[in-house]
Formats: C-alpha cells, structure tokens, sequence
DNA sequence: CGCATGACGGCAA
DNA sequence: CTTGCCGCCATGC
C-alpha cells in the first residue's frame, strides 16, 4: 500500500462534515482505488490512537456500523454519530447523510 | 509463493 | 429483510 493512498483516504475522512458519512467504497474510490474498500478498513482499523480523523463516519454501503451490534467499538461510534445528528437506530445512517453518493 | 483473515461490496435466492 | 457466496486486496505467517 503506498502512501499516496493514504494521504487522500486521511484527507478524505478529513473531509467528511459534521452530520454527514461516507462509504468505505466511497473513499477508496475518491482515492483511486476502486476496489479498495477492504483496504481503507485496513487502514482505519490501524489508525493511531492519538488520529484526530472522524473514522466515526466512515460506514459501509449498508449504512451500517461495520462492528458487532453490541461490541465496545460499535456503541463508541453509534455514540457520536448520535451526537453529531446522525440518526443510526440500531446502527442504521439515513441515506440523506451521505455526503458523496 | 501459498493460504488465511478482515472496520468491504454486490448480487442472487 | 436475511443469508450465503464470491470477488477484491493488503497483510502476516
């Protein structure tokens, strides 16, 4: 994986407002990888404790939490979501809330 | 190099 | 709406 594709994954995370989400799709194709949805979970699930990026709004095409119903990580990010107008019943994102579709 | 794994995606039944 | 299967790709062993 090289490092391009890293920074725009970031940059694009970065990106994403307030009250809206993207797709891991989404943000591995706007990176230039098409098919690297599995990638940009790698890169999240790797990320820095210390990251100021809003992975909280990096869901899949679903328009689900990918983590457990009733996993720590999965409540964490339901939580903010919550915070942030994002409705997410029972981990479900309106399709309005998406910011590239 | 082969094989298994995963914060994915799309499609069929 | 729920499951299952398969394609895709970076990583680790």
């Amino acid at each position: 994986m090289n490092d391009e594709f890293k920074q725009k994954v970031y940059t694009l995370i970065g990106a994403i407002p307030e009250g809206n989400v993207a797709t891991y799709g989404q943000i591995a194709k706007l990176a230039g990888a098409p098919r690297h949805a599995r990638a940009v979970g790698y890169l999240l699930k790797h990320l820095p404790n210390d990251s100021s990026l809003p992975w909280h709004r990096v869901i899949n095409s679903q328009g689900k939490i990918s983590f457990p119903v009733d996993s720590d990580k999965f409540n964490s990010q339901a939580l903010k979501l919550k915070a942030e107008g994002v409705v997410s019943l029972n981990g479900r994102v309106s399709l309005k809330k998406y910011l590239w579709n």
